[in-house]
DNA sequence: ACTCTGTGTCAGCTAAAAGCTTACAAATGG
DNA sequence: CCATTTGTAAGCTTTTAGCTGACACAGAGT
């Protein structure tokens, strides 16, 4: 006994609401003698006539009626089935999993997470910020920002943003110890490490003309997350290597002074990573696109 | 876009119950590179990702999940539609539509409908006995039993028995008048004339030794139905030609006495007519063949 | 009685799926 | 670190869906 096919289940379907093969045939956009032998075929596969007819006319058996009944609620719930999803593409709908390192997360993701809130109020967000990086396959995140550096990884990436490293420190440390003129005085002064990173106390600062040179720092402080470092560094407690977006405020307000701005660290990048699947949610992409269009905004 | 496939609702269905495509190709009963392949058709059909997976685990994402039900639902009701026809077919059941004529309806048919619903409960037989030849598929029959001989139809006829036609008379008439040894004599007699035949008073002898001779009736009396027919010929009113079958027991019991034995008449048939569709339902097929047995039995 | 028109079916063909097998990369458990 | 399992890719074969064009049939209307 051959197998079942579901699609015939459509043109039976078709066939018995249309009232005739062409009909049927026409809604279908195919001719009609697809929907001829299609028909055939699916009485061969169950073995029984569904539908008596002549060239005239046509009415349905008593298995076709019954038949009927169950191939409708089939095909009625399928096609809702690939509605429902598609409709979710078009429009944003469900939940969406974010995770963000907690310093880009605060500042940046959670303000955009509550305006893109505002626009979709179908889109339920679950933001989760933290500096340990999680796997967006693996904890189910639709989509993991990152910060510095990529590791490979199975995961798309997406670059939304560059940005420097600087070296800062509050004004009442620099009172009482010299302002450094050169990346070497920094080893002389108290350093507050970041433990997240993968070699913390080796810096390589570049100068505009070409200098390199890699300075080893002396740490009086760590941490393993930059809201702490960079209230370490409010507070007076030693120099630190903090991105620039993460500080702007604080310099704008001279909070934090920046160190040796002639010389530059290593750039780094702002990431979306996404979980290698060939496609994305509408909400995703949704909200992809809102915060690359906010961050580029503020970093302008 | 896409149209949408329903076969591929049931690989999915299958995956996301099996676990693993692996194991939804052993059920499926096909390799799991297709398996694989007809859920990337699926999911480029749909424009999402249902399912993350990666060589190890897999789980679905959101619109899969909720796809997921959807679908399920479907696949499973037209599991039930394709289930609920074949059962139809191995175990008989629905309503039987049946005609037949009078006479044989009534000594026959009748009798072998009440023995076969003790059978076979499911069913339920609405049985029609009319004299005028209905047609099957005109008036929705699955069965029409014919006595005699076919008009050309589009329909499937099988024969089931062969009948003669005799020459009958009650006792009571052949006091009055001499009983017959030719044929030529029984245009003399009064003739009971049966308006449904084609050509009632004319009728062709044939006897043993091959010889063969036409008589016109002379028509005292007519009836459209072979049960009143019966009933004149039984009350004396004349000489008729009826089918044997339909006389047994009045020829047994001496009611009606057989003219001319040793002449035939045109035998005739008996058939059953079916609508001439590929497949018959298991109702049909099994009250056909129980009825062609009743009847081989009884008329032996 | 006729043709005319629209219907379902058949035959023969082409193109597109569905399917298999083999090979391979990634992940995991010993 | 190896053995094993799992999903995917590539290349190929077979099956199916689909088209067109011809045909037989049933009514409707001259």
């Amino acid at each position: 006994m051959a197998r079942s096919n579901l699609n015939r289940l459509e043109y039976f379907v078709a066939i018995a609401e249309a009232g005739s093969f062409t009909a049927a045939a026409d809604q279908l956009q195919v001719s009609k003698a697809v929907v001829s032998k299609q028909l055939q075929l699916l009485e061969a596969e169950l073995g029984a006539t569904l539908i008596l007819r002549n060239s005239r006319h046509l009415h349905l058996t008593e298995v076709g009626q019954s038949f009927y009944t169950a191939a409708q609620a089939s095909v009625a719930q399928a096609t809702e089935a690939y509605a429902m999803v598609r409709r979710g593409q078009a429009e944003p709908s469900g939940t969406l999993r974010i995770t963000a390192p907690l310093d880009l997360g605060t500042d940046f993701v959670a303000p955009a997470v509550a305006d893109f809130c505002g626009d979709y109020p179908a889109v339920h967000i679950d933001l989760t910020l933290s500096d340990t990086r999680l796997d967006p396959v693996e904890a189910r995140f639709d989509i993991a920002f990152r910060v510095g550096w990529l590791t490979d990884s199975a995961n798309i990436a997406r670059k939304l943003a560059d940005f420097r490293q600087v070296v800062v420190a509050a004004p009442e440390l620099l009172q009482s110890c010299a302002t450094p003129e050169h990346p070497a005085e920094l080893a002389e002064l108290p350093f507050i490490q970041h433990k997240a990173l993968p070699n913390p106390l080796r810096w390589k600062f570049t100068s505009r003309q070409g200098a390199a040179i890699e300075v080893q720092m002396s740490p009086v402080l760590a941490a393993d997350v930059t809201t702490a470092i960079k209230m370490l560094a409010l507070k007076g407690a030693g120099v630190a290597v903090v991105p620039d977006f993460y500080v702007r405020r604080e310099l704008a307000e001279k909070r934090l002074i920046q160190l040796l701005p002639e010389w530059d660290l290593p750039q780094g990048g702002i990431y979306a990573l996404y979980p290698p699947t060939p496609y994305r949610s509408a909400a995703t992409q949704r909200f992809a696109a809102f915060f690359a269009d906010q961050l580029r905004r503020q970093l302008k």
